[in-house]
DNA sequence: ACCTGAACACCGTTCAAGT
DNA sequence: ACCTGAACACCGTTCAAGT
């Protein structure tokens, strides 16, 4: 009675048709969203993809809300692990400007997933899961604002403040970029985006 | 038989039960928009409010999307009307920060406007009378940076390059402000969002 | 415990009428 | 010329089963 409860719910094995119908659907969401560009998938095509009946995702998901969420927090994961791996291989003086960089190429590579994260479930709607996953993101940027501090004292607010500076002029550039806002100026808007940014940090 | 024929079309009233139905379903669309904060409003929902048939207005729009484009419009012209009325009243010095600051009272006054605007309907997508509307505002905020300009020769190259750096600033923080992204760092997003903007500009 | 089948109240859009 | 009524192929979601 003391061998493997390392949680309340010790579900067995969880599995059935597709070994885990939760993970398969989180999974194919992730390519339907990256398939249509931009945000419009539907529970129906996601099951029918899947194989299963439409309502069957329902065992694994309170709605489609429920779903679109662990997505989201999917997306913070890799967008803070891509922000980690960029900074951990840049000098000090350029850490700040490879994590931006970084995350307009996340933006770029992946609109539909991006629209999710910042624009389809507004922060005060967040589970507990997304909201974790969200902070932990913004903790990120705000460190590597911190270390690349150039004044005298670093005051928490002051760092805050040049942290959302920062935030802004490189969510704004991967927003346009993804909006397609920047197509008609030149050949490359990535290429474009990168260039603003550098001339700016 | 040379009268009234000012265009080949000269629908006599186009009229019947609004006065109307396409002005109708324009200020009627504006209105949902407005109440529904995010971007969602249904066709049907809307002929229901204004009082016609579910289909009754493919009459006047083709589909959905050019009702979308219609509403879009309509807001790059109030933007942009907006920006020039407040720069009209601003000294030259700032005439740049005035404009940045009535983008994002527009953005935090109209978000689902604001979002049909730049998100829902990308550029490659727009027809004609979003491309005028879009291009006119985007000139607007170029003009703007021209003349505000304090180095040399104000190159055409550089003047794009800087009006791109202050739109990716105001349009990131329009963006997150609309999505809710500043309402856990203070108690006045708005406020919080101009004076980054004031730092910067 | 996990999934299916049938149903409900919605969509956008089309087509054949009505006035 | 402008609008209605009925229909089609979709949605998200729920409820009563099946194994």
């Amino acid at each position: 009675m003391c061998t493997v409860s390392t949680s309340k719910k010790s579900v067995p094995t969880d599995r059935y048709h597709h070994g885990d119908l939760r993970r398969a659907l989180v999974d194919e969401a992730l390519v339907l969203l990256a398939e249509s560009g931009d945000g419009g998938f539907s529970l129906r095509e996601l099951a029918r993809r899947v194989g299963v009946t439409a309502n069957a995702s329902y065992r694994h998901f309170a709605n489609k809300d429920a779903l679109l969420q662990a997505l989201a927090s999917e997306g913070f994961r890799r967008l803070s692990a891509a922000q980690r791996d960029v900074e951990a291989l840049a000098a000090d003086e350029e850490k700040l400007l490879a994590g931006g960089r970084s995350y307009l190429r996340f933006a770029h590579a992946n609109p539909a997933l991006f629209r999710l994260m910042f624009s389809v479930i507004p922060p005060h709607r967040r589970g507990d899961e997304l909201s974790e996953a969200s902070q932990a993101a913004f903790e990120t940027l705000r460190q590597a604002v911190a270390r690349g501090w150039s004044g005298g004292e670093p005051d928490p607010d002051s760092v805050t403040r040049a942290a959302l500076r920062a935030w802004a002029l490189v969510h704004g550039l991967g927003q346009l970029l993804l909006d397609g806002q920047l197509d008609w100026l030149e050949e490359d808007p990535l290429g474009l985006a990168e260039a603003v940014l550098a001339d700016t940090v």
